[in-house]
RNA sequence: GCGAGAUUAACUCAGUUGGUAGAGUGUUUCCUUGACGUGGAAAAAGUCAGGGGUUCGAGUCCCUUAUCUCGCACCA
């Protein structure tokens, strides 16, 4: 091993060293039991970024922990085709290096170019995953647009359209103006922005009154095609059925009563303008008012919009207002901020607008998705989330997933050119059904793309063929994704497998939050402030990222990203890189398991048993997806107790004459060693398969069937309280010497006085711990307080008082110092415990193992705290005299 | 408006059936001990947002208030 922690030198090569030797690969394999993970598509449109880091880091712990376990864990990758951002992204390419638009290039050319983009970005993003060590299943990657993923995405549409369940219809939609395409309801976003409501003064027929109505949208009343008032409204209940002129247009309105108007609200009456926006719309189909649109796919107004035609929307609504008041007809603006609906992916304004779109009926669908998630067949971690999902199944409105845009899958809809038939098919039919006509057009339109995602996990593992992969694989264990595409994409999945195949398309969905920077702001490519993953593992490596981004943070919740993170992961990594450095030098050569001639010592046992806890704890917690919890439970096992004490302790022997004592210390140090790589390789893959590989007498890899069991009979309690015993003698003699700033080079003899039979015994026994660690230069069992020296400092134990003759070093000012302090501190403890002890409640009702644990304090800190106060006193009087 | 989350040490966050508050970073002091200064040792630092309640016992359960996020739905 190299002496320096460098994760350069090998992340690549072990990555390699795995893909060459096909360590990810997962096959049908009756033997044993499938862990599935199917990976949620990257989109196409660019790298990756810190989310998906975490989202990797997050599946991949989880593989690879199962892998380890002994599952046959499948892992499979793929990519999203993302119709509407790769689109858009690739059409913002071209425009910028050959300023050429969508139409220069016809669908063809652009299909072409959007295919060079997918080739591009899509080798990209593995680079980028194989980076962070992602142990993806290569061989099987997907991508959204492949022939498999067409195949299950027209074989799904046929099979709703054949059930009713998919329909065309001229409804009200969102349209991004931009984009100029189609959004479903989850792709609109909604902004508060700053508007004004501006009073209008519509007069009404054949009389010198008028009817003030309120608007965001003055532009809108070109379309206006009636005004609502509420019918229980007195101020206005006698002009229903009565006509309004409007303003500028001079078309007559017919003046309805519909309670869906507030009364309290604006002036109560309001224009009803059907074809931009949705509630006007609904008000209109009641009283069958006219659809008029005034504007055309790219929010400028239409060309008989008389002097406004050709005009964008807002400046439409300048010229408006002007004319309004120059007519007269404008009462008032007041400011009134409000929310509008704007594009996921542009953030443009989204104009309602009337058009003939493809829809999935909702209704049936959402049912059984939400039965599954009532039933426990489907759970999401963590569960607080359940009312997310279920809130959204329950107010679902027909989805709309047509989108006028050319980089997706086609609609499999064929319009029959001589009579009006529309056949939906795999492919373009011969000859209509109805008229015998034999031209065919295909739709021009494409799906939404979440369309094709909600199929994933099953056209990735062959639906609609009936593979061994998917009777095998599928349903699959868990989905991670974080908890923004719930909507978009959770619950799509869901409906969609429930539909095909009657199940849950998995049994967990694990959610995590977003990446945020430091600050806790969004990382966005705007601000500026996003973290490139693959620069942080050029820095740190691999290993230091996932370790960061597994720990410091629970399921669901947002991260923020701190370098400073990090660097404490990286330093992780270097202590366990040196920690194994030395045990590997230290062992030259093999030196064979623990067996049971092996003579353990106290050191031995503890950590054995700390060991062993451990294993268990991790087990549980991983179960659980707490993936934080266990990584820091590994992190600290290693540090604080392998490392700093086990280490240390180890020492004394593996340099020591005794050849057998020797062997068995070397034994530990590798069993717990490697143990420590195999609970944390799920976390760091890299270092630890580095490690793992420098073993002598290791051949193979670490990847897989090497997660620990815990071993009950390691497992000892007595080991572990004898050795708290000598942790804490140890503590605090060490304090007691760095308050008197003695340095470690001066030993100092050590006088244990013992109360405590038991205690004294562990002290003595274990003598030479406190050589070791704590300077000492011997330990001496003192019988009585006359053996002990008037210049001394004490450290008290509970069960032992344990003198230092530092003579000349001792400033007994600071230890009277020290002393009260500690004379303080017992005495809290033993007025907590007594008044704990004292109150008949909790003597009556508490679990009895509890009193007896505040019994023993209680006797405990009794006579710790009469041992300080004796001392004490002696310093007093030492001082004064 | 409905819903969720957050509020714990200077900072970032953990805290699993209620049983004397933890980590990392930072701070202070000391240490060139033969794995590691990306290190070692020691220390200081919290009325667990406020208020009520249940309980022998509440960071943890219930109610409430405040502040801050984030979803969803919106009154034109």
């Amino acid at each position: 091993m190299d002496s320096k922690y460098n994760p350069k030198a090998f992340e690549d090569r072990i990555y390699d060293q795995w893909t060459e030797t096909g360590s990810f690969k997962a096959t049908v394999n009756p033997d044993k039991e499938p862990f599935t993970i199917v990976l949620p598509p990257p989109n196409i449109t660019g790298q990756l970024h810190m989310g998906h880091a975490l989202d990797q880091t997050l599946q991949d712990v989880l593989i690879r922990w199962r892998r380890l376990q002994g599952y046959e864990a499948l892992w499979l990758p793929g990519t999203d085709h993302a119709s509407i951002a790769t689109e858009v992204r690739v059409l913002k390419s071209i425009e910028e290096k050959e300023g050429l638009t969508k139409d220069d290039l016809g669908r063809d050319e652009f299909l072409r170019r959007a295919w060079s983009w997918r080739d591009e970005y899509g080798r990209i993003i593995v680079n980028q995953m194989k980076k962070l060590g992602s142990s993806c299943d290569w061989d099987r990657e997907r991508f959204t647009m492949d022939e498999g993923c067409n195949q299950a995405v027209t074989e799904f549409f046929i099979k709703l359209y054949e059930k009713d369940l998919i329909y065309k219809g001229n409804r009200l939609i969102n349209w991004c103006p931009d984009c100029k395409t189609t959004l479903s309801d989850a792709e609109v976003e909604h902004e508060e922005k700053p508007g004004h409501f501006w009073h209008i003064k519509y007069p009404i027929k054949d009389s010198d009154a008028f009817l003030e109505i309120a608007t965001t949208r003055p532009e809108t009343m070109l379309a206006d095609t009636g005004v609502a008032v509420n019918p229980n409204d007195e101020r206005y209940q006698h002009l229903i059925g009565k006509t309004c002129i409007l303003p500028l247009v001079g078309r007559e309105l017919p003046i309805i009563g519909d309670t869906y108007v507030d009364l309290e609200f604006g002036t109560g009456a309001l224009k009803v303008t059907p074809a931009h926006d949705p509630n006007d719309f609904e008000i209109g189909l009641r009283h069958g008012l006219e659809q008029i649109s005034c504007m055309n796919d790219d929010a400028t107004m239409s060309e008989d919009m008389g002097k406004y035609a050709g005009m964008d929307r807002y400046e439409c609504r300048k010229v408006l207002v002007n004319d309004l008041e120059a007519g007269g007809y404008l009462v008032k603006v007041k400011d009134h901020p409000h929310n509008v609906g704007t594009c996921y992916r542009c953030h443009t304004v989204i104009e309602p607008r009337i058009s003939d779109q493809w829809f999935v009926k909702m209704d049936a669908l959402a049912k059984p998705a939400i039965n599954v998630l009532d039933s426990g067949d489907l759970k999401i971690v963590p569960d607080r989330f359940n009312k997310v999902y279920l809130n959204w199944l329950e107010n679902i409105r027909d989805w709309c997933i047509s989108r006028q845009l050319w980089w997706g899958h086609r609609i499999p809809a064929y319009y029959c050119q001589s009579c009006s038939k529309i056949v939906v098919a795999k492919e373009m039919p011969d000859v209509c059904p109805d008229c015998g006509g034999t031209h065919f057009k295909q739709d021009d339109d494409v799906l939404d793309t979440w369309f094709s995602s909600g199929l994933w996990p099953f056209s990735t593992l062959g639906w609609p063929e009936k593979t061994p992969e998917l009777s095998y694989f599928y349903p699959t264990s868990v989905l991670v994704t974080g908890y923004d595409i719930i909507f978009f994409w959770v619950i799509r999945m869901v409906f969609s497998a429930l539909e095909i195949t009657g199940e849950s398309p998995f049994e967990h969905v694990f959610l995590h939050g977003l990446v945020r920077d430091s600050q806790g702001r969004k990382m966005s490519k705007s601000l500026g402030n996003g973290v490139d993953p693959l620069e942080i593992i050029d820095q740190y490596g691999a290993d230091a990222l996932r370790f960061m981004l597994a720990t410091g943070n629970s399921p669901g919740n947002d991260l923020k990203f701190q370098v400073e993170r990090v660097e404490a992961s990286r330093n992780f990594a270097n202590k366990l890189w040196n920690a194994s450095r030395f045990v590997l030098m230290s062992l030259d050569g093999e030196v064979g398991e623990l067996s049971p001639e092996d003579q353990l010592t106290l050191a031995d046992e503890w950590i054995l048993s700390r060991l062993n806890g451990a294993v268990t704890e991790i087990t549980t917690q991983l179960e659980k997806f707490d993936l934080g919890l266990a990584a820091n439970r590994i992190y600290e096992f290693t540090w604080n107790e392998y490392c700093d004490w086990y280490i240390e302790l180890a020492k004394k022997r593996l340099y020591g004459e005794d050849e057998a004592a020797k062997q068995t210390v070397k034994r530990v140090l590798l069993k717990v060693l490697k143990d420590i790589l195999r609970l944390l390789h799920p976390f760091m893959p890299f270092i630890t398969e580095e490690i793992w590989q420098s073993i002598p007498g290791i051949d193979g890899m670490l990847i897989r069937d090497q997660w620990p069991i815990a071993d009950a009979a390691m497992i000892s309690e007595k080991a572990e309280k004898a050795m708290d015993v000598m942790m804490e003698a140890i503590r605090n003699i060490r304090n007691v010497r760095a308050e008197m700033n003695v340095v470690p080079a001066r030993k100092a003899k050590c006088l244990v006085l013992a109360t405590d039979e038991g205690i004294g015994e562990i002290l003595m026994t274990q003598s030479e711990y406190l050589v070791t660690l704590a300077s000492c230069s011997e330990v001496v069992m003192a019988k009585t307080k006359a053996e002990v020296p008037e210049d001394a400092v004490s450290a008290i134990v509970y069960g032992a008082e344990l003198f230092l003759p530092l003579e000349d070093l001792i400033d007994f000012e600071k230890e009277k110092e020290r002393l009260e302090k500690e004379c303080k501190k017992l005495e809290d403890e033993v007025k907590r415990v007594k008044s704990k002890l004292a109150n008949q409640g909790f003597v009556a009702k508490a679990p009895a193992a509890l009193i007896d644990a505040e019994r023993e304090k209680e006797v405990k800190f009794t006579e710790m705290l009469e041992q300080v106060r004796v001392r004490l006193t002696a310093v007093e009087a030492k001082l004064k005299g």
